[in-house]
DNA sequence: GGGTGGCCGGGAGAATTTCCCGGGAGAAAT
DNA sequence: ATTTCTCCCGGGAAATTCTCCCGGCCACCC
């Protein structure tokens, strides 16, 4: 009887921990010998540990798996990393395999899936899953139509101004900047800016600056470059 | 009885038109109703029959698969496009769903593949040949496109107890939602966010959230719906 | 004339930010 | 063992910003 393959989990959510041993439980195959709920923790374990595979996940408290997957693949050639994601977008897949991953399987598959993978990136093959085939074809097939439908409910109740200062707000202009650019008081722009969040029932920077890139009227996509 | 699939075939090999035929013929939910060996034959034909789904070789006498693609594509909307191919290259894979394919099987693989893919397709799924994902991803970690491995300067210059902050105040938690979570004063968590608004040199929540989600720490394509 | 609504500002108090401070814990160096 | 360092945790106080309410101005419409 050969040796189980040996695996690392570095996820920080418990309970997800749970499911993916005891899916591997129930493949001979495998075998869960540790787990960890950090980058550093995860990437000292596998230091330690030696695993021949190590289920990452991308996103993490401290940081990246994309950063995980690096320091691992450089300091530990021969043990495979597999990628776990709730994205099955292509730019994270680009990177995940560019940082060193050899398998990539999004966390809504079925149990089978994750063994399927795990046997195929044991032994060496690059594993893709195909679920994700979906949306990275639905990438390729791309077309840059960028329907700015920048109609809501809400944001056709502000009067021209305040669409005019909640753009700005959403590009991240202060209110200084705003009143400066505008010429009139900051005053005046907190009471748009206070006009604008009660109209569309927003409460932080933050919302305001998902509302305004739902509707078109900032390219989220330039931030990825 | 539901009604059987029609496929049309366009491939300028007789010999490969049978095999495929065969092939179909095991499976009762397609038949193929015409064949073609040439790109424009291939179009008439298609206009003329409307079958639901065409088997397109890439590359034919007259045309490429590409091009009959497109037409296709454009004339017939409702029919489904596979393209047949024995290149994996992924120039190709590319350029074939762009030009409106729905799946993609190279030629060598098994015939339940075909079966299965030709379900997929007729379905409205898209489908790649697994196959291809070898070469797909061999590609993608090599691939010159992707530079900028920006995992960043600043950002790891964070402790991971910033890094887990910033995180949550880029998902948009508020300072409150965030000192409960961590059991920590809100004096605390507006120190953190202070020494990470310094390190990273971001003056704005504008910014950091821009900055997480350049870093793919959230994922702003959800918040268009 | 009177009403409505947008735009502009102010005031006061509440809330937040900013900058500085120091203690404690743990790791690494000496 | 001790020092040193960094990080996490908070407090205090001043500065800034937010929030809500206020009034004036102007244009437009009954």
């Amino acid at each position: 009887m050969k040796e189980k393959r040996q695996v690392l989990i570095i996820d920080d959510h418990p309970l997800f921990r749970e499911g993916i041993k005891t899916i591997i439980s129930r493949n001979g195959r495998f075998e869960v010998i540790d787990e960890a709920g950090t980058g550093r923790e995860g990437f000292e374990k596998a230091s330690q540990l030696k695993p021949d595979v190590v289920l990452l996940d991308i996103s993490l408290p401290d940081e990246t798996g994309m950063e995980v997957a690096r320091k691992i693949r450089h300091h530990l050639p021969h043990t495979r990393i597999m990628i776990l994601s709730m994205h099955s977008k292509i730019d994270y897949i680009v990177e995940a395999f560019q940082s060193g991953a050899t398998g990539y399987v999004i966390k809504e598959s079925a149990a089978e899936r994750l063994a399927q993978a795990l046997e195929a990136v044991a032994s060496g093959e690059y594993f893709l899953d195909s679920s994700i085939s979906h949306e990275v074809i639905a990438k390729l097939m791309n077309s840059p139509v960028k329907e700015a439908k920048v109609s809501d409910a809400g944001y056709g109740k502000l009067t021209s101004r305040e669409q005019e200062i909640m753009r700005m707000l959403a590009e991240g202009a202060s209110k200084g900047q705003i009143a400066e650019q505008l010429c009139i008081s900051v005053k005046t722009v907190e009471n748009h800016r206070a006009n604008i969040m009660r109209k569309l029932d927003i409460h932080s920077a933050m919302e305001l600056v998902r509302y305004a890139a739902r509707l078109g009227l900032i390219d989220v996509d330039l931030w990825k470059e």
